[in-house]
DNA sequence: CCGATGGGGCTTTTT
DNA sequence: GCCCCATCGG
């Protein structure tokens, strides 16, 4: 008998979920039932006794598609999921390298840095080291790190053509020791670590290639060169991987994302066939008319064009607003317009390519009364004073760890102060031990115990063997008063909200410990441990969740996966969407067009798109012009609802010198003495009229219109 | 030790 | 224009 499962599949999804064990690419559009053919094809496998749980993994993009992947599973089918190995690519990696630290190299219980920690680890070696932070900015050396790491190479592998770079390297190299000796990974060496393992260790290569038979890979047009690597390797000679992804929606290149994975996949795996989902199941027809008029623009493809059993649902409005305060006063009208209609407030989403945006909108929303809700920001666990809590937490599970000590040995404030942390660092550096070892010889001599190091040390220690045998969220309460946490911020005039934070860490301790339930395993032998990689791998959800009654504002990027009834883009103006830093890079104009049919494909009936001739950017005012994927949709899919595009004058050209000039940002000029380049900014009007230009040559410049002898190149 | 003050940066972001 | 950071002064 046909199991339940299968029914209302289209054709194309069903040859997918049927396939027989075999490398394949399904070409998933948006909006047509990705998620469920992979979850759908999971349970098949096993269903059908083709595949035991245990043989199955499967990769995601975010935790959040991995939890969502497995509860959709254990809907399907009678079965524990747990054998199946669902994760992201860092999860997997944790779970390999704890079940196997040894031949790792790694201490069992491992902690995980996030970017912040990182950075922190990072200056703290460069001033080991000596070094100057304004010739050596710290952000640039993690970016050089991470970015080795990213692909494939120890600080000994990078090529060190200068001085500088050789300073880099050296950087590199201290640092990666300094996370050995404090028994901490950070996110790339997680990956790195894993593949390291597979690809030295064959006894274990050969035993994981044998039993992962089926692996899945969900948004593969975002993998990364290096992560395409490790599924190789991991895939070995007879490894079948079904690979779902969309090339058009792939918008993370800026961090590694490498589309071109899809087509280098079929040449490697020999993959018989690509099946093409293209039946949308999401939006009205003219909303993906127009969306696969502006892809179309785009020459690096593999090409498919989406449709839809609906009907054209209504035209797409465009709204040419005067600045951008305009455009947020014409939105907030619509949104209590289409709430009138009926449209839940939950449905309605405000989309901008950057989160600077959403100050305008919110604002305008504020003084009407609409409910809002803005996503984006410091998550959960990235929050002050989580990262305090959490950094007790870690020197109770491991006191040896140096970044969590720095961070709380004077918070909440006992009287240590940067001399003596520097004495600690000091003799922590010249005897080789860790700075707990240096502080417990300092504070260990008989000295007043009340406050100071001394007493930094007993709490530490107090800690640790007051909560053991604590359930978790009793320990983390214990750890809250006795660090004097809560009570600090109890006390604070300002920071009182932050109260609730902690609070809210009892419970998802609580909620943690609950999920866990005695899983304890080689791989994860201890709830502290556990909670820990947790709040490092999962720093809390950056989307928004269904069912809230507020207006969704939100970045573009935020907005993939999801989907709402009425979809708002704003400032659709050259410069800002596509953005100007796009245009410098190699085929960045292509990515902001997938990054625009990503926001159109959200919206299932309503869009409406807007910009503005004025905003407030980087505290002064920028004339901008409509954007170029405007002209990509077809007008006739279009309702302009003003006319200020012909009865004002063009803003752009306003910005600058005489409407008949028409230089606008993105505009490729020539400079007598510059030479080449490209208008990123106008300002001023009249005779103050100025233009920024990024010269090829000499980096940006700001020019007076009137004297600059400027010719279009 | 904390609050005030000034300087620099400023696209997108998950792990 | 605003936010984050580092540094300084009380």
């Amino acid at each position: 008998m046909r199991p339940s499962y299968l029914d209302n599949l289209n054709p194309e999804q069903l040859a997918a979920v049927t396939l027989p064990r075999q490398s394949a690419l399904i070409l998933a559009g948006a909006g047509s039932g990705k998620t469920r053919v992979l979850t759908t094809r999971i349970a098949y496998l096993v269903h059908t006794g083709q595949a035991t749980p245990g043989s199955i993994l499967a990769v995601t993009f975010t935790n959040k598609a991995a939890k969502e992947m497995l509860t959709r599973i254990g809907a399907m089918l009678p079965i524990n999921p747990r054998g199946m190995w669902v994760g992201t690519f860092h999860g997997l990696c944790n779970r390999l390298l704890r079940a196997h630290h040894r031949e790792a190299g790694l201490p069992q219980l491992f902690q995980i840095l996030d970017a912040q920690d990182q950075l922190a680890a990072i200056k703290r070696v460069m001033k080991a080291l000596g070094i100057d932070e304004e010739k050596f900015p710290p952000k640039q050396v993690q970016y050089f790190i991470n970015t080795a790491k990213e692909q494939g190479l120890r600080a000994h592998e990078v090529d060190a053509p200068d001085g500088e770079a050789v300073t880099y390297r050296e950087i590199f190299a201290a640092y990666d020791q300094q996370c050995a000796r404090e028994g901490v990974v950070d996110f790339a060496e997680l990956l790195l670590r894993a593949w390291e393992l597979l690809s030295r260790n064959e006894v274990l290569r050969a035993h994981y290639q044998s039993r992962f038979k089926y692996l899945l890979v969900d948004e593969f047009q975002d993998t990364s060169e290096f992560q395409y690597r490790w599924l190789k390797l991991l895939a070995g000679r007879d490894g079948a991987v079904f690979a779902v992804g969309d090339d058009d929606q792939s918008i993370y290149g800026f961090r590694g994302a490498h589309s071109g994975n899809m087509q280098r996949f079929l040449a490697d795996f020999a993959v018989p066939q690509v099946i093409k989902l293209t039946q949308n199941y999401r939006s009205a027809g003219i909303i993906l008319d127009a969306a696969n008029a502006l892809i179309s623009h785009n020459r690096l493809r593999l090409g498919k064009d989406l449709w839809t059993a609906q009907g054209p649902g209504e035209p797409i409005r465009l709204y040419a607003a005067d600045s951008d305060q305009d455009e947020a006063q014409f939105i907030v009208e619509e949104v209590r317009a289409l709430r009138e209609e009926g449209v839940p407030l939950g449905q309605i989403a405000l989309l901008y390519r950057a989160n600077a945006q959403s100050r305008v909108l919110e604002h305008a929303l504020f003084s009407a009364g609409v409910p809002y809700r803005v996503y984006g920001g410091l998550r959960f666990f990235e929050r002050a004073e989580v990262k305090h809590a959490l950094a007790y937490l870690r020197l109770i599970a491991n006191p040896e760890d140096d970044n969590a000590l720095l961070r709380v040995i004077n918070f909440p404030a006992r009287g240590v102060g940067a001399r003596t942390v520097e004495q600690i660092q000091e003799a922590a550096r010249e005897q080789g031990i860790s700075l707990w070892q240096a502080a417990c010889h300092k504070g260990g001599k008989g000295k007043d115990s009340s406050k100071g190091v001394p007493a930094f040390v007993l709490l530490v220690e107090a800690l640790r063997r007051e909560t053991e045998g604590m359930t978790l969220p009793e320990r983390i309460e214990h750890m809250l008063h006795a660090s004097g946490l809560i009570g600090h911020y109890k006390a604070s005039k300002t920071e009182a909200d932050r109260v609730e934070n902690l609070e809210e860490l009892i419970h998802a301790a609580a909620a943690f410990e609950e999920e866990f339930d005695g899983e304890l395993n080689e791989e994860i032998p201890d709830v502290l441990t556990a909670f820990l990689t947790h709040a490092a791998l999962e720093a809390g959800e950056h989307q928004a969740e269904a069912g809230q009654e507020a207006v969704q504002l939100m970045t573009v990027h935020a907005a993939k996966g999801l989907e709402f009834d009425a979809v708002f883009i704003s400032g659709l103006e050259e410069g800002l969407f596509p953005h100007e830093n796009s245009l410098y890079e190699p085929d960045g104009v292509e990515e902001e067009r997938r990054l625009m049919y990503v926001a159109i494909t959200r919206a299932r009936e309503r869009l409406y798109l807007s910009y503005a001739g004025s905003r407030m950017l980087h505290g002064q005012v920028r004339y901008g012009v409509a954007s170029r994927f405007l002209d990509e949709i077809p007008s006739t899919l279009v309702q302009p609802l003003n006319v200020a595009v012909t009865a004002l004058p063009a803003p752009a050209a306003a910005g600058v010198r005489g409407a008949t000039e028409g230089w606008h940002i993105g505009q490729s000029v020539v400079h007598p003495k510059f030479g080449h380049g490209v208008i990123v900014g106008c300002a001023g009007r009249g005779a103050n009229a100025e233009v920024e230009v990024n010269f090829r040559q000499v980096g940006p410049k700001r020019l007076l219109l009137q004297y600059a002898k400027l010719s279009p190149a």
